[in-house]
DNA sequence: CGGCGCGATTAAATCGTTCCAATGCGCCTT
DNA sequence: AAGGCGCATTGGAACGATTTAATCGCGCCG
């Protein structure tokens, strides 16, 4: 007997192996004396549960699978804590998967997630998968896209208003009287990254003066930044942008480190914004400006409604949650 | 037929349920005609294998358990990045769990992992844990211990050399003249915190002169080192340090912010040197001169040394694996 | 005094896959 | 030509829990 099993417990208890799992599972439908003798026993033989075949049997995994687009950016940490406060009041494990921005991880996780039968997904998409959640659902996995709205409106999903952000952060540079503006985030493919730049273009169509250069990077970390900053640092003079929008905190960073590397005056030569507010963007060398997005509650927010969509999978319809961005002016953008 | 099932499958293609399932574990057993016919019916039906079914026979569960101290720390979520790297090339998926430095919630992730019968488990222990690993062990999980090293040497393990860092660290602050060293950090259990703050009282002692003031702070995030800082800045004028060592860079870049907003002058009338060298120090305001550790090489020479023993449970004896830390000088430590 | 009902307990079937031992079959050896 | 060998395939048991329907005991009511 290398572990033990209900039968072994249910020995020890003198009960049958049917009565401890439901004093496992359905606790008031045993008698209080029996109750305590079989926690005495499972306490005495350490008992655990095999979850594999209480799965098998139950056909239900209790588990919540989230796939982030990267687990280096505070952002994402940040929404992954504000899930794992909703789901641990109920009691569910949460399983945090890092896509990377890499289409490949993000469908290996996709598969575990799938032969796991897990209750719910929570998903930032970086490739085409929709195919695959589609799948998922028809099998009764719940899905929630977190950050992101599904353009056929299939799936609830929990979102940041980007055309609002990519527009604010916009019509703050304008203000600033910048008008070459550098946008510097990819791939263009990413839905974040597209909003944002379409609100950009608009915002600066709509003031009438102004340009969008755009930069495309791979990925969106500093190292993204300093290559972006590197790009835009080629342009002839005359080209050279005076403002810079970075697709998110981490871009800009790596942005700021660039230019002044080069001897580039922040915000004097290059104004910068960045996007997310992540805690480091107050405390960087010149404190970054930056649009403000509520992490942690859009995590709780889209985990609360991940556990109403699995409460009620055919209830009523689609959710969609938008909360706001939030303009924070600091140093890097700071008037002329 | 609510999903397609290996008896599906295998009408289908018109063989046993073995035979897939051969096709699936063992491709070598089966013929190439038989397998691409089998291969063609999983497409059709869209099979996806039960993996609750799967690991209760096969009595295996491939996947591996990460706990960490603080998913919001740059510094685990690159030791976390270095262990993906490895269990991923290795086929393995990896499920990340927070402690968030909270016994509780650690508890309540090894008992998950003890369910699912994981077939290894990483953790940087919060909590008093040594029970549940040891018996965990039994039952057939390997278990690698991450930055800590046990005391009772039970578990194999990987850590950088703590006392190395707090030594190095105290004696740069002590070359630069300083004299009153505040340690910010804590709780003063977790083994991290106790060590460099052992070494960093060795360094004093063996140097002469100078002095620790230790401010133990419940966590260590930002929030913290904005907390111990404004409890230096409380002592009488003549007790306060003239530099602080904060036990990792989180706290670094609160006890910054709070001395700067408090018109204290960094590193004029207070040196600063943080712990972990993450991304984020050398962009601060005023960059932090910090202690590096090879994060990411962490995580993957603790998955590297797990799955060894995964291979081979029983095989040899316990092995200790430990990095060395490397002094990073910056402007918040630079000569008066 | 017998039957009924109710709560507590149990025997046995079941979940979907993998593993083991055995089978079938064609080909080589003697 | 018979026996043996190896490869591909298969039937059926087994994994360890939960669930369902049936059983048991006991008090209460008619």
């Amino acid at each position: 007997m290398a572990v033990a099993q209900v039968r072994d417990v249910a020995a020890l208890a003198g009960v049958s192996p049917a009565t401890v799992s439901n004093a496992l599972n359905h606790p008031a439908k045993v008698s209080p004396a029996t109750l305590a003798r079989i926690q005495a026993a499972i306490d005495e033989l350490g008992y655990i549960r095999n979850d594999a075949a209480r799965q098998l049997r139950a056909g239900t995994n209790r588990a919540i699978g989230m796939i982030v687009l990267d687990i280096a950016n505070p952002f994402f940490t940040d929404v992954a804590r504000g899930v794992e406060d909703v789901l641990i009041a109920d009691g569910r494990p949460l399983i945090l998967g890092n896509s990377a921005q890499e289409p490949t991880r993000e469908t290996s996780y996709l598969d575990l997630f799938e032969q796991q039968r897990m209750s719910g997904v929570l998903i930032t998409p970086v490739g085409d998968v929709m195919d695959r959640l589609r799948r998922l659902r028809d099998r009764g996995t719940s899905v929630v896209l977190v950050d992101r709205m599904s353009r056929a409106k299939e799936f609830s999903s929990v979102s940041i208003d980007d055309k609002m952000g990519g527009r604010i952060a916009t019509e703050h540079l304008l203000d600033m009287g910048r008008r070459r503006i550098g946008f510097i985030g990819g791939p263009a493919s990413l839905a974040q990254v597209k909003t944002r730049l379409a609100a950009a273009r608009a915002a600066v169509d709509k003031h009438g003066s102004g340009e969008i250069v755009f930069v495309e990077t791979e990925t969106m970390n500093a190292q993204a930044g300093r290559w972006g900053a590197e790009q835009l640092l080629e342009l002839p003079r005359e080209e050279r942008p005076d403002a810079v929008f970075a697709a998110n905190d981490l871009v800009a960073l790596g942005v700021l480190q660039a230019l002044t590397l080069a001897g580039v005056r922040v915000p004097d030569d290059i104004a910068i914004i960045g996007y997310d507010d992540i805690e480091f963007a107050a405390s960087a060398a010149i404190p970054l400006s930056s649009v403000r997005q509520p992490a942690q509650q859009l995590g709780s927010a889209a985990a609360t409604l991940l556990l109403d969509v699995i409460a009620d999978p055919a209830g009523s319809k689609v959710k969609h949650t938008t909360l706001k961005p939030e303009l924070v002016i600091r140093r890097s953008t700071a008037g002329a």
